[in-house]
DNA sequence: AATGAATGAGACTTCATTCAT
DNA sequence: CATGAATGAAGTCTCATTCAT
């Protein structure tokens, strides 16, 4: 199980290889591996739990370890930082999404009838869904923090990501006018207004406000998305 | 002055009067008067600033006092937590929302064809440009803290107040849409979706990352809420 | 009484004024003033108490506010640092030497001849005596951290006074020679073993692991001192 | 190799041999038995590196372990404590020491005149030569703690060898004076006088702040020891 | 034997809050 | 009233030491 109650834990594991030294005693797949995961694992899902509760600022070190059932010195031998925790909960999140837009992209700079483009925001709208699905809590998480201010220490890596994404949005939608494929009066208003419509509603629905039901979702998502076509 | 910058201080002047108690030396515009209401406002115009640079939770009261060239112990006389003075900042975009929604309530119930149902939305629209006009930073703040976790300490007030405007607007729709106003098939979505995009929208140019010109803000909001209505 | 137990307080008070806003509230003098200085002067004396009991490094700031009887806090008030105490606890001695070597080199480029030169080394050994009897825990917390490294955190200030006081010695008894009022093989040689023979003794009386009567002292340093012109 | 670079090894050897069990697996000189003096080899010289350059109590455990390339549960397996180290580090200087003022002791016992009493001193002088070219960084180390407070934890060792060789020297002169072979006025104050000469060239001298040619220190340590005499 | 993971005490520093001046 | 000094709890981070692997 990994930070966001998902079955994969290939995100949090390639961030383990990234931030040890390769060079550990026990075999990869070891007790001694097994044990390294398993803390790395509760830590993060301690401290998601945590800052959906309270906000990644009003959470301690000493809160995350008690929760994760771990002595507190521990959490600095696997992360630098309350900042550094956050990254490492929000990277499955931030690299699914990024190969979205890229692949958005791509579909985008070979489109050439409306047909190609519909098929191009269709497809971004759909990887959205198995993302929020697999990582529903670490999806709360950064709607919960996006709009942190740019300086704001531990919620700044959540806030980049959002910056990230609205500037990607834009560009993505400014390209798509450029080459006539969309007639709207300014992409940069279409592309905000539809973050925003999504985010909204994904936020009341993960914080239990809103009680959609799941087979309505993917429609209203895609046809949120696709409202920035239509207009 | 107030907090935001307007000329329009009753909120906060309001606030003083039921937190303190109404006997005091001095007549009321008096020079005691007089800087007990320049003290309040100097604090709460240093908090604005203050949260919106790093967040309300990252901002302490030593902070507040220094920004506001005043003593620490000065910032508890006038209130008594940081919860309190978020509150204060608050309440002048409090009123003003909420009467805007009285109203179009009002004219709502009163409403009886496509007509009045533009009119009232339009009105609601229109009320919301004057407020961010006068409290851009108060709007600000707002947007960059309402989906903090329910029980957020300072952020809290922030929070509740989005709460309801959620809420409120999804009564509002879903009123028009029972008393045959509106032909839409969630109204709750579309009430969600058309606050998600505004606030996107104001987020992004209130935080100066999208230069839309003044003129042409009018019209985007007033399309965007009504959006809710043509769908 | 100041930190060294001596009846001369200038160099505290005038630290105070240096690391302090001049604006405070209460008259110079009053009791707001006299309670800062209480304060400053009882944490600077625990701190030297401790710092010759246990060493600079192995003191920390709990152990200096419970010994001064104040709150933990309040040490951060007066110093930024431990190494900023250790600054402040030496600076009268720093002072002092200071004034004691300028003086020893004015005289030296006016000697012209033996008994001059003689006369200003005498003058120089006198003024050691003084100091050493006004401050003495200072001095020896001087002998017994001056030969930190000189990467040594909070002991690093007293390391540079004594490479300083080193340095000077040598430049002076080189001054000496250069003009041939000294005729000695190595002038550096001779300073350090001039200053070796001091410190060494100093250190051993002050430690009370020698007890030299009081009127034999200053003869001893004077002919330790002059011992570098005859040989 | 030796803590201090040294060809001879036998204190770090002897005292691994008091401190380990005698039943070990491996023949002594075997492979195992290599091992371990090795690793014992590299703890300690890693640790005498850091602690000349940060000081003994600024330096940690994990520190020297890293610096020696090992574990830091191995540190643990060789010595009981950072003091034990530093034992471990001084010991091939104590011993020779103590082995110099020992012969001196005997040579003075036997001296009957002036150039007995000379050789004898002069004997002394020509074994502190041999023994910091052998141990530089350990007569360093010694130099640079040896003023440290008695009850200073790690630092202690250093200072109690440090209490024993100025007791010691004292002793011997006071024995000369007393037989006749020597007439000062304080036995004690010379003897004081010549160590401190004699340490604070050293110390100046290992610490690359003075440069004097090697043929040269050894006439000049002669001399300043025998100062003692001629006064 | 070697490794480095775990533990929790404890050091440094900050901060909300109270209170003397 | 205004000021900022005092307090100590609490937060961040480190480290000696033990121990599973």
């Amino acid at each position: 199980m990994t930070v966001s109650s998902s079955k994969n834990d290939d995100a949090v594991a390639k961030r383990d290889g990234e931030r040890l030294p390769p060079e550990r005693p026990g075999q990869p797949g070891g007790k001694r591996d097994r044990n390294r995961r398993a803390r790395i694992e509760a830590l993060a899902s301690a401290g998601l739990r945590l800052f959906l509760d309270r906000g990644v600022d009003a959470v301690t070190i000493d809160d995350i370890a008690k929760e994760a059932g771990t002595a507190k010195g521990n959490f600095y031998r696997y992360f630098t930082d309350k900042s550094d925790l956050v990254e490492g909960i929000l990277e499955p999140l931030e690299t699914r999404i990024r190969e979205a837009m890229d692949r958005c992209e791509e579909a985008l700079e070979q489109a050439s009838d409306d047909a190609s483009l519909f098929r191009a925001y269709q497809t971004f709208a759909l990887t959205l869904i198995p993302v929020t699905l697999e990582h529903p809590d670490v999806v709360r998480l950064y709607l919960q923090e996006s709009r942190a201010p740019v300086a704001a220490g531990a919620r700044a890596p959540i806030r980049a990501l959002a910056d990230e994404i609205r500037a990607r949005a834009i560009d993505l939608t400014e390209f798509a006018v450029d080459h006539g494929l969309l007639r709207i009066p300014d992409p940069r208003v279409s592309a905000l207004a539809v973050i925003g419509a999504v985010e909204q509603l994904a936020f009341t629905v993960l914080s239990g406000q809103l009680d959609l039901p799941a087979d309505r979702i993917a429609g209203t998502l895609i046809s949120l998305v696709l409202s920035g076509i239509r207009r």
